[in-house]
DNA sequence: GTCATTATCTGACTGTAGTCTAATAAATGT
DNA sequence: ACATTTATTAGACTACAGTCAGATAATGAC
């Protein structure tokens, strides 16, 4: 374990020198570092004024500087939204999606000289490895919080998550029924609602609602496609197993659809027992149940 | 080839932000990062502040202001040197120490952070691939560049290369018999002298010399133990050998002592032939050679 | 229509991390 | 002894990346 810490921190010094001088050197002191993110984040096809401050958690006033200064170069434009006169929709000029190319061709170019001095083998075995480290700092970089049903965030997973139902079962998903009615049952303390995050933005969720005395039921897991397979739903439904014995709950049950094969499989491998249908869900073909033991501890 | 760049960019990405917030989570906002930075280059034992300000590569202004706020904050005291007045020789007070520790343990405690989410597969996994990638942007930041045999970084790296020669060698080794002398033999434009660095700091050198008409030598080639293996050998012959051939040398030789066999098999495996003694070195035990084709290009 | 909310903008202010110039003092070369 | 170099220090200045308080304008709820 102390070996790993060294290691860790040797990666975390060698790295962060490496990739800070060559960013530096490949993308700094042209522009200040701020306003090539916003650059990079508005994009070739723009965004709204708003969107940019809540994805890059700035401050308004400091945001609004920054593009002013953008505007005085003529690198981009802000016009009054059409819909919402409040908020103003930032777009980028022709020089300024030229300015953008240009940084991205920089970018490039500082990824090719970070492997550059190396042989082809030594090269293969950095990209991979690369890959690892980035898929796995990903995975632990995710942040389970309860939030409420209703919030914007978890609003948005259970579009997706409503959104991959419908392209997946073969007759399609109607969402209407009885759906946006059984929100409530999923705040506390009846039940919770859980959110993924990484690096702030949602990338998956997860509720529990109480069934009966002593039993809940959890619905509505979804994961990020890009998240799969990183192990951050097992850690989901850690927390949600962790939120239902404390709310002194003995067993947990769930059902799932015939076509989400992963799912399934998950399930069985977290402990759940294939049981007989327990309610009335329509689009409904397996349900499971496990036995909470008391001493289960999650680890988020 | 597109596909590195994109991995190496989404590697650059996410490595920086994840390690980014956490630096700014553990270490970020008790001090100033450069006062931290300083407390850890200091260390326990203390450091003359002529050698801080070469290895952090600092302004004399900057340094020594942030000097004063430490010594304003009861962490460090710096004294006249005792040989050489100009210098000044910074120490941690025994506060100073314990905040060092302190930060210590939370630089571990960030690295412990990083892993705790994740399943000990996926701690192996990880921890691995951070080696791999700590070790291959080593290898790939070392930079290789020419001075004079008299640089105090040449001198150096030649202390070093020779004090690994006295240790190695069964009858040790002297040192003084020629080899100061020949020092000159290695400047431009009859020879050259190269140094690898990384960070600024050299981690290996490489000297050639005109033996004969069209023939050149190579001497003292040296690579600190850590960078063994790491390909950085193979790129400083290659750059001596390129300096050969702007030279028009149509040949090298060199020769090496029979107890350093990693060398040895370096330059079989580099296109060198052994031949017959070519000298009277008396630590010599082995003459090698090889002929420059004209095609021939180094990557440094 | 009123009022609270949301979004942006403006201006004043802060902390960090420097750079640059000049002064001073000690050491070194001649 | 004197000039040059080296090392540190002091002071003035700069760029960057914000924070914070308040003004203004549009929207949404009632």
């Amino acid at each position: 374990m102390t070996d790993d810490v060294m290691t860790i921190r040797a990666f975390n010094r060698t790295v962060t020198r490496r990739l800070g001088v060559l960013n530096e050197k490949y993308l700094g002191r042209e522009h200040p570092l701020i306003e090539s993110r916003l650059l990079f984040e508005i994009g070739a096809d723009g965004v709204l004024v708003r969107d940019l401050r809540a994805r890059l958690g700035l401050d308004s006033g400091f945001l609004s500087r920054t593009l002013r200064a953008l505007e005085g170069k003529r690198l981009l434009n802000t016009i009054k939204h059409r819909v919402d006169g409040r908020t103003r929709f930032a777009k980028l000029t022709r020089q300024g999606v030229a300015e953008l190319r240009r940084i991205d061709a920089l970018s490039n170019k500082l990824a090719e000289s970070l492997v550059a001095p190396l042989t082809d083998e030594q090269t293969r075995r950095l990209i991979s490895a690369m890959a690892e480290v980035d898929r796995l700092l990903r995975a632990s970089g995710v942040e389970i919080a309860q939030t409420l049903p209703g919030s914007p965030e978890a609003r948005w997973c259970l579009d997706q998550y409503f959104d991959e139902l419908a392209s997946r079962f073969e007759g399609g998903f109607d969402r209407g029924a009885g759906m946006a009615s059984d929100v409530e049952c999923f705040v506390p303390p009846d039940g919770t609602f859980l959110v993924a995050r990484l690096f702030g933005t949602p990338v998956g969720c997860g509720a529990l609602r109480t069934l009966g005395s002593g039993v809940g039921e959890i619905k509505r897991m979804w994961l990020a496609p890009e998240m799969r397979g990183l192990g951050v739903g097992r850690r989901l439904l850690a927390a949600l197993e962790h939120a239902a014995c404390e709310r002194k709950m003995r067993a947990i049950r769930l059902d799932t659809h015939k076509s989400l094969t992963e799912a399934i499989q998950f399930y069985r491998l977290s402990g759940y027992r294939e049981i007989a249908r327990y309610n009335n869900n329509p689009y409904a073909h397996h349900w499971f149940d496990k036995t909470l033991t008391m001493h289960r501890r999650a680890r988020d």
